[in-house]
DNA sequence: TTAATCCTTCCAGTCACTGGAAGGTCAAGC
DNA sequence: GCTTGACCTTCCAGTGACTGGAAGGATTAA
């Protein structure tokens, strides 16, 4: 009847401070079904078990690895499955990894082209300009 | 009166064609102000003069280069200039490879740790993985 | 009582397109 | 004359992963 709120429980704000995700980022999560519905306080509030914060720094650690959100989903998929294999996600880090270095020979290709082009540009005042020839006449 | 359509002038589908942007990017770049309101056929179509297929093939490349669209306007409007100085050209490119560079050690970075989890999991059938290792306890 | 700091929802913007719906136009073939 | 297909038009929505802001309610401290 009294309904207290548990002392372990946690709002939005002190999860988001412990884990380092966002307070907005953490509803947008919800949003998008990466993060269960929360229990909610009597004035609405969220509530968040002390365990969320471990969920949210497994999914920010995941993110800053560059992760897209579908993979996170299924890493913590992998992660709540005791009968996971490691050769899966290991697939997945691959898979991650292989097109990491797709964009690295992609912006590796283009670097080596942008130099080239300001390199051969004298950079004064006069408008003659290898970088502009290029552009109109490539 | 008899309002011929002048044969040099021509249609979305044509210049698409011809400069390699897709006809539903043309009218994007217009709807942005990247490419001026063309001509209009008493039909409603574009028309386009034949200098537009340059003008697209410009800004295709600085595309294919990775300049953002605020830079492609730059650059055009340098092109444009007949005043211009090489140098604003240059510090343009520079910018621009300077964020590339940005990228490429970020992405170079984050191969690294992926590569070293990788290597570190045995990939076979047993639950126990590094990488979910690193990921929750990182 | 007031102010500051939470929290809530919802809408819009980022970037550069891209897909699709619904419909008008035009040329060719039967 | 009719149909078919390839154009063209506009408008709306979705992509990825947030982020900013408005408008308002709740809680706490001074």
């Amino acid at each position: 009847m009294s309904d207290p709120i548990q002392p372990s429980l946690l709002t939005i704000g002190e999860v988001a401070s412990e884990s380092g995700v966002p307070a907005k980022t953490i509803r947008y999560y919800e949003q998008i079904s990466l993060m269960p519905e929360p229990q909610r306080a009597a004035n609405g509030y969220r509530l968040y078990a002390r365990a969320t914060v471990e969920r949210l720094r497994f999914i920010k650690r995941a993110r800053d690895l560059g992760f897209p959100i579908s993979d996170v989903s299924e890493l913590l998929s992998l992660d709540d499955n005791p009968n996971r294999s490691a050769g899966d996600v290991r697939k997945l880090a691959q898979a991650h990894m292989a097109a990491i270095d797709a964009k690295l020979h992609e912006l590796t290709q283009l670097r080596h082209t942008l130099s080239s082009l300001v390199d051969r540009c004298h950079g004064g005042d006069r408008p003659d300009c290898p970088i502009l020839d290029d552009l109109t006449h490539h």
